[in-house]
DNA sequence: GCCAACGTTGGC
DNA sequence: GCCAACGTTGGC
């Protein structure tokens, strides 16, 4: 577990035909389902804490990029997903004692005025370490720095 | 639609 | 434990 109190700013994807922004927007806050990967599970499970900061991103988009702003709405719990033999995301290796899946809830912020588009970011000198932008990164929950995440931010004014 | 890069699976 | 094959992600 993180035991240190700051806050840490993190980034997820979404494509924007599955869940965007704006249904999050409608929604107020929902269960992050459907990780399944360990690295992002990983992320969700030992790192996020309630209040942090997330970069709400949408892939496969046109244009791709920073749609707005979500936050970090709950504790790490079970994906219930995993359990639902009706779900595209069960896991039959999965039991309610030892759950494979864990997530947090988001919750809505803000939504950028424009999105600010993958393009833009790649140029930008302060992004270039970025998770985001290294070549082949696929990460769907990925931590931001706080440097990076201001920059973000100033940039979509 | 293409395809590079990545993560996972499974044979050995 | 290695690594080829496969499925997925996601930019373009």
């Amino acid at each position: 577990m993180n035991k240190n109190n700051s806050m840490n700013y993190w980034l997820i994807k979404s494509e924007p035909s599955t869940y965007s922004i704006d249904h999050l927007k409608k929604d107020k806050k929902t269960a992050w389902t459907g990780v399944r990967n360990y690295q992002a599970r990983n992320t969700m499970r030992d790192l996020m804490q309630v209040g942090d900061l997330i970069l709400f991103y949408h892939s496969t988009a046109n244009p791709s990029g920073v749609a707005g702003i979500a936050k970090v709405a709950s504790k790490p719990y079970a994906d219930p997903t995993q359990f639902d033999k009706n779900s595209e995301y069960y896991d039959a290796k999965a039991t309610k004692e030892r759950p494979i899946w864990i997530l947090i809830d988001v919750s809505f912020e803000k939504t950028f005025k424009n999105i600010l588009a993958l393009e833009e970011i790649k140029k930008h000198p302060k992004l270039k370490n970025m998770v985001l932008t290294q070549k082949g990164s696929r990460l769907s929950v990925q931590p931001v720095k706080k440097e990076e995440y201001q920059t973000i931010l100033q940039m979509s004014i």
